[in-house]
RNA sequence: GGGCCGGUAGCUCAGCCUGGAAGAGCGCUCGGUUGGCAUCCGAGAGGUCCCGGGUUCAAAUCCCGGCCGGUCCA
């Protein structure tokens, strides 16, 4: 596991100068630094909490206020102060959320396609992390879901060295001891080994009186494969807790109080639970940082010891600190859930979305056992929106879309809470008295019903019912690791691929004029079917457009181009016949099919004003979730919480054509990456964050603007026209939009009215007309039918009364046969009769030219005596065929025509069989 | 992206395990009863059992594929 000397590492030449050592901590057996002989590491669990009781000459500060302090420090030390970025992770594939302000420049910068906006820089970051959802509360603020996190970075180049370990502990002692003024004694530094995001490396962790405040990481290695390899940018990367700094500088009981402040009380107000007093908080504050959630049994054990302490009843101690929790959870997740949807996620069952919706349910549980109204959960919302408004200007923006989302997300778990009852007495009548554990297991996992709910509905029905103990054992254990990542199939061959890397990137022409129909280049290669020249018109794939399709003319011999493909920066082309012809540094004319591509770039332009109209219409929220250019068509998926309504699709097609009348002009530039975020924002990368130094921005002029690498239009006037041909939900949370621009509208218009034609060809005449006496003429039809089934029935009765032969007391058979082909107007006959006649014993045989079928019915005391099953089989020994049944009703059918049927046959085997049974006794 | 659960009358659902006659309650229509409280009694209408394929004499039921909804997880 260690791969360098560590020892090494750790001694900085700070610790020489200022008399720190190198010590063991007896608890968890970790090397720290620190200037004095301590009795352990001083960072918990080895020891309590006890900053409080550290002299710290910094005023109280309240987050906001640390989070300045912190930035300023560093940027008096010749840092620059970088923005922060959304907590929602858009630029990265392998995470959904920030969890950390080294996340911000992951894998661009750590793997050395971009340069870092600046070097050093610092960045308060806000992150969320969920993992700890389950703890948040009890450790009374050690665990939250969602924090700043104050980084400085130092990106270390093999040519250009900025600062690294010593410096880094320079200023991380600096900082705490005379910047928020804690003594340098009270400061320990343990060593140790941090991985994430697949690097590693060394770091300390810094804690003041048993609080870690601050993480100082030096990444050094690649991980792949579980072996480190060593990186050759180093990078400094430390998290400073802000919310912890808070704390530290408050020294309230809770960090909720530190960091929520005033929001406290009024949520304990508006939910209606009492605050418990501070003695009893300071009790349980002094252990709680010992406090191991992973044992169930820990919280009750410290809400005793607590309760000892204070010499107050265990109950009491209970009431107050279990209403305290939920306050907690409250005001965390409500937080947490308000940062993410103003950063824009739409709740869904999958992806991103299901975090959010996670967090919500989470804090519906807990509001809901309060037995608050909608209300009073948009209330905690909105205080929470006042409170943060400032640090987090997006805040006022979205507070239409939270409220919406909220209250439509509170109405969907309600649904689910009104569904349990029917769910559970479906599976308590699968069998075995009350519930096993797994079917706990399942009421949780398929239908959301956590125990506790699943418990309470139990006794409501007036079954005894415990949440089993090993619930949470058992979820867990069923937590099997998917891979996260599915191998897409290659378009180009792996071999071409290979082949084509090496070469010089293409120069792209359709980005220099999109409108270029021809060209003259240069062969450089020819791999297989693939032709790749020195610079192309051709548009490959890409960025949800199709490739373009055209002619490669060589001298006297044209190819067809049939697919264009990127590979890196090379752009090949699969020809038809094959290029054997071809040869490397030949000179070559490049034809566009120009009705192809056109139609492309005006669906490709359509879609971005599309979206930037429905980012006006819905909000913020709505984002590209996927996106198609067709020559007949655009697709456009945005996320979005309902499907859109009839006005609503009306006023999205009249605001696109007004776009497009209005005929704005559409402008493509070059503009570094940090440039453009600053400028534009995040929105825009939707269609994914290119990892490149320089981005291709695509605006229309006040309605959008994207980093996007398409062909477009000069103006929105030639996209000359837009209709919605298609609108669904897709999943929840998305809805698709399909539409045509252009000639497209006279194609998809023809052929609608061919469609309408051939109908009218059919119903001979308009459709509007002729359809409503259609619908009637069946209507009567219909009614015709079953009078004559009517009719019929009582035709068949006839005949089975009039072939009714008694054989005994509760015994009379009737063998009859008919003439009409409908099977279910017999079975219905059959049955109608039988229930009504305990002793009929009915065979009727129908069928057609092909097929017969004998069916057998029985009332109840006949069927007591004989079994219908029976008398099929022994039907089918004597004439053939096939069947069975129940012992009241069964089946025989026969590949024969109806005509070749004895029913005399039938009648004596029957009528047989039933004497034998019936006369006996 | 994956696992699990579900899709049957307008609504809520039963039937599916173990293949053999499509059901209940509510709602609706009609008739009677009733001052009202979910009044009571009787009759009736209402079905692509999600779609497609397979197995079988026979599929709501078993098997395969798909669609839709729910839910948990990544």
């Amino acid at each position: 596991m260690c791969v360098v000397s560590r020892e090494d590492i750790f001694r900085v030449r700070m610790f020489k100068d200022r008399g720190y050592s190198r010590r063991l901590c007896g608890s968890c057996k970790a090397y720290y630094w620190s200037r004095v002989e301590r009795p352990n590491c001083g960072d918990t669990p080895c020891t309590d909490y006890y900053f409080d009781e550290v002299p710290i000459r910094s005023p109280p500060l309240s987050p906001s206020e640390a989070r300045e302090r912190f930035l300023k420090f560093f940027q008096d030390r010749g840092h620059e102060v970088v923005d922060p970025y959304p907590v929602v992770a858009r630029w990265r594939e392998d995470i959904y959320l920030t969890i950390a302000s080294i996340a911000v420049f992951q894998p661009h910068v750590t793997k050395m396609i971009v340069p870092p906006p600046a070097n050093p820089l610092v960045i308060a970051q806000p992150c969320i992390r969920l993992e700890d959802l389950g703890s948040v509360g009890y450790t009374l603020g050690r665990h939250l879901t969602n924090f700043i996190m104050g980084g400085h970075h130092a990106f270390n180049y093999p040519d250009k060295y900025v600062y690294f370990t010593d410096e880094t502990v320079e200023l991380a002692v600096e900082f705490f001891t005379k910047y928020i003024g804690a003594p340098e004694e009270e400061l320990s530094l343990k060593e140790s080994w941090w991985e994430g995001g697949g690097n590693a490396g060394p770091c300390f962790e810094v804690s003041v009186g048993g609080l870690e405040v601050a993480t100082l990481v030096f990444m050094m290695y690649d991980v792949a494969d579980g072996r480190y390899i060593e990186m050759p940018l180093k990078i400094v990367d430390t998290g400073y807790g802000i919310e912890r700094i808070a704390w530290l500088t408050q020294k309230t009981p809770t960090a909720f109080h530190a960091v929520y402040g005033d929001l406290v009380g009024k949520y304990h107000k508006v939910l209606g639970v009492k605050e418990p007093p501070e003695s009893l908080l300071r009790a349980v504050f002094k252990r709680s940082g010992r406090l191991d959630l992973r044992d169930p049994e820990q919280f009750r054990l410290l809400k005793r010891s607590a309760g000892l302490e204070l010499d107050m009843p265990k109950e009491e101690v209970s009431k107050y600190l279990d209403g305290a929790v939920m306050v907690y959870n409250a005001l965390d997740h409500v937080k947490t859930a308000l940062l993410m949807l103003s950063d824009g996620v739409v709740p869904s069952n999958s992806g991103e979305g299901y975090l959010a919706r996670l967090v919500l349910r989470k804090v519906f549980r807990i509001l809901s056992r309060l037995g608050v109204s909608v209300d009073t959960v948009l209330e905690l919302f909105d205080l929470q929106t006042k409170a943060w408004r400032s640090l987090y200007p997006r805040l006022s923006s979205s507070e239409d879309y939270v409220h919406q989302v909220v209250e439509l997300e509170y109405k969907r778990f309600q649904e689910l809470i009104g569904r349990a009852p029917s769910i559970v007495k479906r599976y308590l009548s699968k069998g075995g008295p009350g519930l096993s554990l797994d079917e706990y297991v399942e009421l949780y996992e398929s239908h959301g019903l956590p125990p506790e709910l699943v418990a309470e509905v139990l006794s409501k029905l007036g079954y005894p019912a415990q949440v089993p103990r090993e619930f949470y054992a058992a979820l867990a254990s069923r937590r099997v690791r998917a891979p996260i990542k599915k191998a897409e199939a290659p378009v180009v061959p792996r071999e071409f691929y290979e082949k084509v890397e090496g070469l010089p990137p293409t120069r792209r022409l359709f980005h220099e004029d999109p409108y270029m129909r021809e060209f003259e280049a240069r062969v450089v290669a020819v791999v297989g079917d693939y032709v790749v020249l020195d610079r192309t018109a051709f548009y490959p794939e890409g960025g949800g457009q199709k490739p373009d399709r055209g002619r490669i003319v060589s001298g006297d011999r044209v190819y067809e181009v049939v697919d264009v493909q990127k590979v890196g920066d090379v752009v090949i082309h699969k020809v038809r016949p094959p290029p054997y012809e071809i040869r490397v540094g030949q000179e070559v004319r490049g034809e566009v099919d120009w009705d192809v591509r056109y139609s492309h770039m005006r669906h490709h332009t359509a879609t971005h004003v599309l979206l930037g109209v429905l980012r006006k219409i819905y909000g913020d929220h709505v984002w590209q979730a996927g996106a198609e250019k067709e020559r007949v068509k655009g697709r456009l998926d945005v996320t979005h919480f309902k499907a859109p309504t009839a006005e609503e699709l009306k006023l999205i097609e009249r605001e696109v054509n007004r776009v497009i009348n209005e005929a704005r002009p559409v402008v493509f530039k070059e503009v570094p990456k940090y440039e453009a975020e600053k400028v534009y924002g995040f929105r825009l990368y939707q269609g994914g964050v290119p990892l490149e130094p320089v981005v291709r921005v695509v605006e229309v002029e006040g309605v959008d603007a994207e980093a996007c690498y398409g062909t477009h239009l000069r103006n929105t006037a030639e996209v000359g026209g837009f209709k919605l041909i298609n609108v669904e939900k897709i999943q929840d949370g998305v809805v698709r939009f399909e539409y045509v621009a252009g000639p497209q509208l006279v194609e998809y218009a023809s052929k609608l009215e061919d469609e309408i034609r051939s109908a009218e060809k059919l119903v001979g005449g308009r459709l509007l007309e002729k359809l409503p006496r259609l619908l009637k003429e069946a209507e009567e039809l219909k009614r015709a039918l079953s009078q004559y089934r009517e009719f019929y029935k009582s035709v068949l009765v006839n005949s089975i009364e009039g072939s009714k032969e008694v054989v005994s007391e509760g015994c009379a058979v009737s063998v009859v046969l008919s003439e009409l082909p409908d099977e279910e107007l017999v079975t219905r006959v059959l049955r109608d009769y039988t229930r009504e006649r305990p002793e009929a014993i009915v065979v009727v045989a129908s069928g057609d030219e092909r097929r017969s079928r004998i069916e057998v019915s029985e009332g109840v005391e006949a069927s007591a005596r004989v079994d219908a099953v029976d008398l099929v089989d022994r039907l089918s020994r004597a004439i053939g065929g096939r069947g069975g049944g129940k012992r009241e009703h069964a089946i025989l059918v026969l590949e024969r025509s109806l005509r070749d049927l004895d029913v005399s046959e039938i009648r004596r085997v029957v009528l047989d069989r039933v004497r034998e049974l019936c006369s006996r006794r």
